[in-house]
DNA sequence: CACGAAAGCTGAGTAGACTCAGTTCTGAGC
DNA sequence: GCTCAGAACTGAGTCTACTCAGCTTTCGTG
């Protein structure tokens, strides 16, 4: 996969794939999914209309090819962060605390994010991309209440998937975009503790 | 509120909405939300084709007004049949088993209904008669894990958020498409055990 | 009944995501 | 270098959810 090894067609394809991803991002940042059209982002991309719908296959699975890196960075840092904690709770919370910080700061796009990944056509390759770091956070959630002997063993995988799908819908949730995210937090602590005792 | 106490331009206004729920219901149903057109349900309600933005802010949000009924039976006879459980456990599943039964039955319908619900606009009526649909099931299930003494008082309600967010997640998931009704209650089951231990 | 105001309705028009038939570019074989 | 198969690109065109300026209906009041 060594940059040398690949033809000009190849090199042309990386290279336009960078110029969408930079132009989406900026102007998803700037000013939001909803505000931007997928025109405006191909212009500042500086290729044909068409042609962005062959790096994704629709607006949203552009979103998410944005933003996967960010996601699996911060489930990078959450188990960095979660290795060092003294019980499973605080170890859950902290595998989940970069994930909760990196939705909240993308404000309503964090909530697009979570709408492509969850009702988005698995069959794309970003949409699955996704997919698969929501379920490699679900298994080191399994492994970290494992660790901490805070369940029986056979408890654990299903605990997880609890734990995980709570999370997501109290990101998701329209009831909680006014809540400040030190109270998410609190209250995501809370849901954790109850499921742990 | 009797029928005879409305002028004729209130009776003019149920009788459209009665013919725009009666054709979106249709519609829906036959063909599936993404295959018909709002111009065809505008036209099968006999109603010009802006009309029925007076009465359902976006297609979704007509989705919502048409099977809001049936989510709030399904919560009726889920009630019902929880009433009578032995366990903590039977009682929320007697309890999730219509809503799970009738999310099913619409097939796409049912995750399309799930995504409307969960990142519509909360200010539109219908959304928002749905998210009190939810509130009110995660409120029962609290009250059933409390009556049935599965936890202590404090961890009901916790609780009972949690296994809400994990049935919707369930119901929602793209993975879970595939998998047949009864392993997903079976799993539900599973999920349920977990948590109350 | 006549009037005016306000509620309700209408459908042609707009905007923007996505398509596809035609074009250009790339690279392997000679 | 020349040729050609097919990969990649293009942007004008399509489709459809949604809007809005103008029209119709209702109904309280004199």
């Amino acid at each position: 996969m060594g940059e040398r090894s690949m033809g000009r067609r190849e090199r042309n394809k990386q290279e336009k794939l960078a110029r969408i991803v930079a132009a989406a991002s900026e102007l998803f940042a700037k000013h939001g999914v909803d505000e931007v059209t997928t025109q405006q982002i191909a212009e500042a991309a500086d290729i044909g209309a068409g042609t962005l719908f062959l790096y994704a296959h629709t607006k949203g699975d552009l979103l998410l090819l944005v933003q996967n890196t960010h996601h699996a960075d911060a489930l990078a840092a959450g188990k960095a962060a979660a290795s060092g904690a003294s019980s499973a709770t605080n170890a859950v919370l902290a595998l989940y605390t970069p994930l909760v910080l990196g939705s909240r700061a993308l404000g309503e796009n964090g909530r697009t994010y979570l709408r492509e990944m969850i009702f988005g056509d698995p069959s794309n390759p970003h949409c699955a991309e996704a997919l698969e770091i929501v379920a490699e956070t679900e298994a080191e959630v399994a492994r970290l209440i494992s660790a901490h002997d805070a369940v029986e063993d056979a408890r654990a995988h299903p605990l997880a998937c609890m734990i995980n799908a709570t999370v997501y819908l109290l990101l998701a949730e329209p009831r909680h975009v006014t809540t400040s995210t030190d109270e998410l937090l609190t209250k995501l602590r809370e849901y954790v503790n109850a499921a742990l005792e």
